[in-house]
DNA sequence: ACGATAAGTATATGGCATACACTTATCTGT
DNA sequence: ACAGATAAGTGTATGCCATATACTTATCGT
């Protein structure tokens, strides 16, 4: 939709707080009040922009090995939330029941599947999984590593998914 | 300070939203503007609720061992989420370069050390621990694990903190 | 070409943070 | 004890914000 790709845009060009009713119906040349035949208010407004977001960030890479997916997933992930600084965190505070949001979980589950994980611990671990690497690139975006290099932020990352990976595998003894 | 602490008790009563300049101010007796003599703006009002809200999480535990002072760590971040929900998320949501902050760091950059962690490699891993623990409490206050009941997100904190020391452990032989 | 439905407009309201100018306490040194 | 300074509080006003209501103009299917 013409309204939420502005949106969007609008929040990346300036900030999130730059996204008022009013500026975003003047970048579409219509009223503000027009904006409200297209989403009901403005919660409606970030929810789609959050929807938009998952949909960008979760690419399904079947034919990759477990590791490398997890690895492609939390990539992807992370490039989007550099993507979209001022969006990204709406992402941890809208409880995310959506069709993208499900695609997330699921992309992570089959790649624990793929690892041999049992049936019965994937959805907790995929939870865990999510939560760590959702919490890294929130963190990043929102300035907690401003302390941090790029190299260094990068290094962070790599031994991330290590730990991550590391975790999974010797859960496969278990 | 009373106009931090009674914004607090705002917050928690109430949501974060509720936390107005004129709501505090009359809970406070005083008029609106009379909050400008002791913060300068809002925005320094929600950097100390954030403030408060860490110094009242980091409860250094200097004569455990490390595994149970990194759960202890977390146990108490994660029960002062539960306390005050509403201001937790301004958490990750704000650069903390404050007191508070630093000595939760140090909190445990010193388990890493007792745990014989290199100390070149204390500050990374210290950073993605605190990482993994804050998206934690975040998500879970955020409510990103509505759908888990309380027994459930019990068995995944417990999880989480084992795959923490497990990565801890596995690093020592490294 | 007409009637319905979708899109857009005009105007108004109440809540919000905060600027500015002023007044009233409270405290400190003599 | 008091004068002056400093801190705390007041009153009023402004501009931005989301959004309600009522109305008008396109557009599209038949």
């Amino acid at each position: 939709m013409r309204v939420l790709s502005e949106a969007l845009a609008l929040a990346d060009e300036r900030e999130l707080d730059a996204v008022t009713m009013a500026a975003l119906a003047q970048r579409l040349g219509v009223t503000t009040m027009a904006l409200y035949r297209h989403v009901t208010n403005k919660a409606d407004l970030l929810d789609g922009l959050v929807e938009l977001l998952l949909a960008e960030a979760v690419q399904p890479a079947p034919q990759l090995a477990w590791p490398e997916r997890l690895a492609a997933f939390a990539t992807d992930l992370r490039a989007t939330a550099r993507r979209h600084p001022s969006v990204f965190p709406l992402l941890l505070e809208r409880p995310a029941a959506t069709a993208a949001a499900r695609q997330a979980r699921d992309e992570i589950s089959l790649a624990l599947a793929d690892a041999g994980i049992p049936q019965q611990d994937t959805d907790q671990m995929q939870r865990l999984l999510s939560t760590a690497i959702l919490g890294f690139a929130l963190s990043e975006v929102a300035g907690r590593f401003d302390a941090q290099t790029a190299p260094q932020r990068d290094a962070d990352f790599e031994l991330l998914l290590e730990i991550l990976t590391e975790s999974i595998q010797s859960r496969l003894r278990a």
